[in-house]
DNA sequence: CCAGAATGTGAGCTAGGACTCACGTTCGCA
DNA sequence: TGCGAACGTGAGTCCTAGCTCACATTCTGG
């Protein structure tokens, strides 16, 4: 039962313990979210798990949604950021190259925190009901469509904007379904190849063969469906 | 707020009259979801909504969930017979037409009621959280199977479970993410071509490569942006 | 050390929604 | 035509969770 629209704005941390009650609070509310979700994060459990009092947390934040969003917002960035850096990284790699160490890091990202991810996850649609387009995505978008720009003439998409929703989205979502139904695929080396198919197979023009540099010398042969994912291999 | 565990065993329609009060109340709730989303789809609205009272609802459906459970199965229900019947028919059929049958399949259905499609599929989480798996799609999963296993010599992908899921998840959230970011995409015809080379390149050997048959003729040239889908071109 | 600002507290108000139940109405059937 | 079962009704119960507000505590600058 949300009450009527948030008038009176917030109250902005100042002092330093301010500031330690916000973060304790949005630490928190990540925690309940994650472990009871959406519908069973009352705001008064957030609190009390944050050790602070619910009038603390309407100090700082409007309203349900609003702390739900500044959660979201604080770790989207996060996220965001290492993917970022990543790209600029590889911006002069070879495609392939670039896709999978691209992939990686996403697979690496969300293993960090996989229900966290999940549930902020579910949660994009109902927030976006409730406030503007998440201004995340766009920015994922235009920092994916920048990375193949100058690329475009090698591929086979001629329209990048669609192909972008295409790549972001499937890979995006094929990442939290594994999270949710298929946790094992989230440190499979093969899911990891799949992944770098799809994208490649999608850029590729149509007849041209980049056979993916022969794999893995990695010591000791494992068996092939226990390969494991570590962070740039 | 829901309460307890709904113990009492529902009424069973037996009479006509009672399956029309079923029917409505089904109809109506789909009709609600869309409108309102789920939070503000009281089981009062949906009721009042419906033309019954509110007791009615819950002779024949135990909870909101319940209910909301009821309203998926029906629909998804009638989606996967659409989808399997076009499975069978296109069983001998080579794999860029199959292909692309069953994409444009997808996007019809979806063409057909988006906003329910979607505001469904956003509710899948939150429905596994309160009951079992998703049957329907443990349902779709085999039926892609079967239809790729017998081709499975042609293609690249050696573990055929992981290329399914890749695949239906992809192309499925694709669908429904046009639905609310890019509705103008549903009849686009360059995303259906985009979405058939995403599985084809997928799929594909590398190296093979199947030049998709030259497409289109379609009178009076129209401007590549705005081809529009029909069912079955 | 004190005034005033910033911060913190938590009992309680309130809306509104899921669900029940005691009672009417209609139907099938002999 | 009457009776029991199926069906339908909706005012009302119960409860939860979002949020406020009057007050206490801590900090900071002068």
């Amino acid at each position: 039962m949300p009450r009527r629209p948030p008038v009176s704005r917030r109250r902005k941390p100042h002092q330093d313990r301010a500031q330690a009650t916000c973060d304790a609070i949005l630490t928190a509310a990540a925690r309940v979210l994650v472990k009871n979700g959406y519908e069973a994060a009352s705001t008064n459990r957030i609190a009390s798990e944050a050790g602070v009092s619910i009038g603390s947390l309407y100090q700082y934040f409007p309203s349900k949604e609003g702390l739900v969003m500044a959660v979201m917002e604080r770790h989207r960035t996060r996220s965001l950021e290492g993917f970022e850096a990543e790209l600029v990284r590889l911006a002069s790699q070879p495609l392939p190259q670039a896709i999978r160490a691209l992939v990686r890091q996403l697979l690496t990202t969300k293993l960090e925190n996989p229900r966290l991810h999940q549930v902020l996850h579910e949660l994009v649609p109902r927030m976006r009901q409730l406030g503007q387009v998440d201004p995340h995505e766009q920015r994922l978008f235009r920092l994916v469509r920048a990375f193949l720009a100058p690329r475009v003439a090698a591929l086979r998409p001629r329209d990048l904007d669609m192909a972008v929703f295409i790549l972001v989205h499937s890979v995006e979502t094929l990442c939290i379904k594994a999270v949710s139904d298929r946790p094992d695929y989230l440190t499979n080396e093969t899911f990891l190849d799949e992944l770098c198919a799809l994208m490649q197979g999608y850029l590729q023009p149509v007849g041209e063969s980049v056979r993916p540099a022969p794999k893995r010398a990695t010591g000791r042969g494992r068996s092939p469906a226990s390969r494991e994912i570590s962070p740039r291999s």
